[in-house]
DNA sequence: TTAAGTGCAAATTCTTTGCACCCAC
DNA sequence: GTGGGTGCAAAGAATTTGCACTTAA
């Protein structure tokens, strides 16, 4: 099952470039693949031994385009760079993050979607009447230490 | 009402650091008295005047022992720098962030409280089963477009 | 007294910009 | 062919670090 862009791919990217290049290609491809949380730094690591003309402009040049388009999400995890992950479109995407504070280290998880979605709606409703906010999106992240980095975990090593 | 460290911070800062020094007390009270989101710069700038030698180093080194002691909270609001909130000791403080990605403004809601607060605590216990994970700490966020910003909104500076 | 804390300047790290060259359309 | 896209180098911006001086305990 070969990674790369699908028809609805090809549809969002029409409207916010005008020419799907190479380096586009690898950089996407890179993260639908992975499903990974990756930083532009990590992308561009990844990608350079096999596309040795690659550039780290290029990099964030894509993943803002890509983010626009509404194809990969941004993520912070905290420590100081930000980091992109494959959007799919459909709603089995829908998850949120778990970091640990000890080795940086993101989990994602997709529990109790059916009631956090409620939830969400709920107070999306009243802070768009309340507040007069257009709500687009959200975001939940739970912080704390894996298994490896909590006391008396596989290493000892917390910050 | 004067906005100064109370007994509690006292003995929260004690644990992480030897001295209650000028600069720190400008820094935490500036805080505590604005109850904003503010950055390093921010603070340093707003600082600056009333107190001519204060270092931005200073600043950062501070906002870092504060958030080690749990007496401020660090805030990511997408743009490219880091804010910090002062953190109340009790449930009181409980509330989370709606993000105007127009012009950068944050809100503080603490609607719902009662029913986030089940499925938080439903998904800790959760997570910590399933994956090993200690939780310490969550944020939710909202992002969207405020009522100056959004569509018809006041001003159309929309990004 | 004396080690923790401070401010400054320099260094680092992440990200953006200017520009000449290149290639997808 | 040509304007959008690219890589490089330089610029910017946020944060950290090295170091001599200062000061709270």
């Amino acid at each position: 099952m070969k990674a790369s862009p699908t028809a609805r791919h090809r549809h969002e990217i029409k409207d916010h470039c005008a020419r799907w290049t190479g380096p586009r290609e690898e950089i996407f491809n890179l993260l639908i693949r992975t499903q990974q949380h990756l930083s532009a730094k990590e992308i561009f690591s990844l990608l350079r031994p096999s596309n040795p003309d690659i550039g780290l402009t290029t990099v964030y040049r894509t993943l803002e385009l890509l983010g626009g388009a509404g194809l990969v999400r941004k993520v912070n995890a905290g420590d100081g760079q930000v980091r992109y992950e494959y959007k799919k479109g459909d709603h089995s995407d829908h998850h949120h993050h778990l970091i640990c504070t000890g080795c940086g280290k993101i989990l994602n998880y997709r529990d109790f979607e059916k009631e956090e979605l409620d939830l969400v709606r709920k107070t999306e409703g009243i802070l768009t009447e309340k507040h007069g906010f257009l709500i687009r999106d959200h975001n939940i992240e739970f912080f704390g230490l894996c298994k490896e980095c909590r006391p008396g975990g596989k290493k000892s090593s917390i910050k």
